[in-house]
DNA sequence: GTTAGCACTCAAGAATTAAGAGTGCTAAAA
DNA sequence: TTTTAGCACTCTTAATTCTTGAGTGCTAAC
């Protein structure tokens, strides 16, 4: 069993690690620790962290460093977040500041926010999508046989993307075509959309035109486009401070996993579902094991029956955990806020 | 003056030190040059070549390295255009396999191919716009005041941007406005557009409105989308390759010189119009001067009277020149043919 | 003009040394 | 039983020296 000393040892430890980036050695927790006792009790106090497996040396005579263990023990039962200042309020206030037009605008803001409050690599995952339901389906014509298809969905998200019409598809075929799509589909959820793509609609639109796949395909692609989940990251850069500069290969591997959206990201983050506050992962709780040394804190948030979404931090194991733990708490509350109102907008 | 061998030792210098990254002393030549004298000889010349400031030593006593004049020299008059093999060549077309929709689909694509085959880092910058005309504009309503405004050009380019209308507008007020756009400007080039949005237009809107201004933003929102000059690069994170792995802040501060388009990498490509052929620009003719040791091959590529483009290679100063042009030259091609196919599909 | 020979230079790596921070352990003090 | 002083020991880090080898410039002969 752990004496009160020993965790307010190993509480400094981890402070004093986190500011300085060297092991801690006996002496200097000396100076620093609230109580009076002298280095050699504070050895005897810190080989009883290092037995439990909560600190240990980089070699056999230097001073120490939290382990894995340690912080999480750390984060478990000591750490004590800190509230966001009012200028880091006032910061992602004035991030917010401008006018949005799309739910996934506010997202990626909240990511470049993010960011650059804490100068490390930020992550932002929109509200997730099983509630969302399709409102209206346009093919707009531009001339030269090229439409624009629009998507709508009920939470003021709107997907499009051009395309040029197969030769052979007249345009009062398409026009019947979405008048079906937005008769049968509209109101429904989009994974229910989805399905029925495959189904019901092929037969019904057989009625109308010879060979419905050109259409199809628009439409598939522009529903895929707006079913799938859209991941932010702001802060990309910032990798490169906070990461050991001698390995570049493994800063090109990161960075390559960041931005390659092959939804190993989304393991990092995490299931969406789940508790609505903040958690720390590290060491081998994280996936990707190239992160090895680092850390995240992912946060959700919720929006009325909206869904959830989360956002995160990706940063070195040494963070000032109770600063950034108290900065997500004030985020994921901020954001939850704009995002309601950015819903109450259009339901009201 | 210089003799023949001279230059033939300072080709195989550059050739060698392209190839090895290590300074070449006048052993290894005697080896590796065409012509058989002995090292004495070529110490000589070397001597001769420094002399004329065309190759340096690292140290008083270290093979040489070809200067930046002496690259600058070997482009002017040494290099022989490499013509590019059968595999890149099947690999540039195979990369514009696929089917695209936008000018700047294919414009983009380009800078991915150019680093997959390079790796390097590729930029591309579509053709200028001098010519394009506007071809149409719309505002599509999806319901809860949000609209969708729609600019066609005629190079086949769309852009669109979301917008929640004014309570104030009525909603027949917008159509009247649009259709005097489209009566009034379609035809016209973009630059021609935008300056008649700023005189001769708001006269006319007033007639039908009270308060243009919140139609007059978006219109001049979404064509001042279309029309600035879009610039895409490919293998950003090649540069961990070939930039000197230790110092992580240049890399950072590289980055972010391509990240935050800023028109500083507008300089890096140098004036679009002009000569039409690869041009190598190295040392202090590159003007962000972070990029110090670095190369850029810059390609202009024209469309017929649809104006020029440009596509760029950086990398380092020791570069395989005579492979890297000749490729360029065959990708210039290659790509002046697609993009005169996808024109021809609008104009035919 | 070209070449062999030779003394000289310098970078880069290996080996050595010195200093200092920190530990564990023991025995005495509280 | 807990705390403390003292001391020998360990290991890193940085500075210093040594060694090796690639390469040069110069001179004198070919």
């Amino acid at each position: 069993m752990l004496t009160k000393r020993q965790l307010l040892i190993l509480k400094e430890i981890i402070r004093s690690y986190t500011e300085s980036g060297t092991p801690v050695g006996s002496k200097s927790l000396m100076a620093s620790l609230p109580v009076h006792v002298s280095s050699a009790t504070i050895r005897n106090d810190m080989a009883a962290l290092e037995e439990a497996g909560l600190i240990q040396k980089t070699h056999s005579s230097s001073g120490r460093v939290p382990s894995t263990k340690g912080y999480r023990y750390y984060l478990d039962h000591l750490v004590e977040p800190a509230a966001a200042t009012p200028f880091e309020i006032q910061a992602i206030q004035q991030g917010f500041g401008g006018h949005f037009y799309k739910i996934d605008e506010i997202v990626a803001q909240s990511a470049r926010i993010l960011s650059n409050l804490t100068n490390y690599t930020a992550f932002s995952l929109g509200p997730e999508l099983a509630n969302i339901k399709l409102t209206g389906f346009r093919l707009v014509p531009l001339g030269n046989r090229q439409v624009m298809a629009i998507l709508v969905t009920n939470n003021g998200n709107v997907e499009n993307q051009l395309f040029t019409l197969p030769p052979g598809v007249a345009s009062d075929e398409v026009e019947k075509a979405i008048r079906i799509v937005n008769d049968q589909l509209v109101g429904l959820t989009l994974p229910e959309v989805a399905k029925k793509l495959n189904t019901d609609v092929p037969p019904m639109l057989f009625k109308y035109m010879d060979s419905p796949d050109g259409f199809l395909d628009i439409f598939g692609n522009v529903l895929r486009q707006a079913a799938s989940e859209r991941f932010y990251v702001g802060g990309r850069l910032n990798l490169m401070d906070y990461l050991d500069d001698s390995d570049v290969a493994r800063l090109k591997r990161i960075f390559s996993l960041i931005d390659d959206d092959n939804g190993d990201i989304n393991r990092l983050l995490g299931p969406v579902a789940g508790t609505p506050d903040v958690k720390v992962r590290l060491g081998d709780e994280l996936t990707p094991e190239v992160l090895g040394d680092l850390s995240v804190i992912t946060a959700s948030y919720s929006v009325g029956d909206h869904g959830t979404g989360m956002i995160a931090l990706l940063g070195p194991t040494q963070m000032p955990y109770s600063k950034m733990i108290g900065l997500l708490e004030a985020f994921r509350q901020e954001l939850a806020k704009r995002l309601t109102d950015y819903y109450n907008h259009f339901d009201g």
